[in-house]
DNA sequence: AAGAGGATGAACT
DNA sequence: GTTCATCCTCTTG
C-alpha cells in the first residue's frame, strides 16, 4: 500500500529515515514502471542542521520544496550534473527532509538499466544519490511533485518488509564536511550488506 | 556582474 | 588515490 501523509508529517526526520528503509520508491513515467527498494538514506533537519540546504531556515527559489507540505519530493542538480532525490517531511514551514541515497532495483530493471546506459546489475546501477535518481527517471523536473496522489507518477510503498533495528546501519553522512559539528551526526542509515549501499564515506571522529 | 563551491560519479593512474 | 566534468545557486559588491 501506498505511503500517506501521516507517515512523512512527523516532525522526527531522524526517525523517518530509518522508517524510509525497506520501503519501495516507485515511478510511472512514460508508462515505464519502475520500482526500487530504498536501502540507503540520510536525515537533514531544518532549521538547525547546519548540513541542510535549509539551515536557519533559509528560504530561497531553490529550498522553497522543503518548507511546503509533507509528502512531496524535493529534487535538486548538484555539481551541475547529478539530480538528488529527498522526500519532504515534517508539518509545512519546517524544512526536513529526507536524501535518498540507493535503491536496490525490483521492477522495471529494462527501464533502469537503459537509463544508466548499463547491460547488467550491480551497484553502478542505483548505489549512490545520483545514480538512484537517474535509475528511476528522476529529475528536477519533477521537483515539488506530491507523492501523496492516487494518481501520482511517483510514490512510496510498503510491501510488508520488517527491517530489524539490528540490520541498519547507522552512520555519518557524505559530503558534508563543511558542516562542522553537524557533519558528525549520525543520521546516514542502511540496510547492512545491502548490496545497492554507496560506497561513501561520512566523517569519522 | 562576478566568483566560488557543491548532500557526486566516472575515468583515470 | 586523483582529477575533473558541468551548471546552478547563493553571496558579495
Amino acid at each position: 500500500m501506498r505511503l500517506s501523509a501521516s507517515f512523512f508529517d512527523r516532525d522526527d526526520v531522524v526517525q523517518i529515515a530509518q522508517d524510509l528503509l525497506g520501503k519501495y520508491l516507485c515511478t510511472q513515467l512514460e508508462s515505464e514502471l519502475s520500482v526500487g527498494r530504498i536501502v540507503e538514506t540520510e536525515a537533514y533537519r531544518a532549521p538547525e542542521d547546519r548540513a541542510s540546504h535549509a539551515y536557519n531556515n533559509r528560504l530561497t527559489p531553490r529550498t522553497r520544496t522543503m518548507f511546503g507540505p509533507p509528502g512531496r519530493a524535493y529534487i535538486y542538480l548538484c555539481y551541475g550534473i547529478h539530480h538528488m532525490f529527498n522526500f519532504v517531511t515534517g508539518a509545512e514551514g519546517t524544512a526536513h527532509a529526507v536524501l535518498l541515497r540507493g535503491i536496490e532495483p525490483v521492477e522495471g530493471l529494462e527501464f533502469m538499466l537503459k537509463r544508466r546506459n548499463l547491460s547488467r546489475l550491480g551497484p553502478k546501477l542505483s548505489a549512490g544519490p545520483g545514480v538512484a535518481c537517474k535509475a528511476l527517471g528522476l529529475s528536477t523536473q519533477y521537483d515539488g511533485i506530491s507523492l501523496l496522489e492516487s494518481d501520482s507518477v511517483v510514490w512510496v510503498e510498503d510491501r510488508g518488509d520488517i527491517v530489524s533495528p539490528k540490520d541498519i546501519v547507522q552512520g555519518t553522512r557524505v559530503g558534508v564536511a563543511y558542516a562542522g559539528e553537524d557533519a558528525f551526526l549520525p543520521w546516514r542509515f542502511s540496510i547492512r550488506g545491502n548490496l545497492y549501499v554507496s560506497p561513501g564515506k561520512g566523517l569519522a571522529r
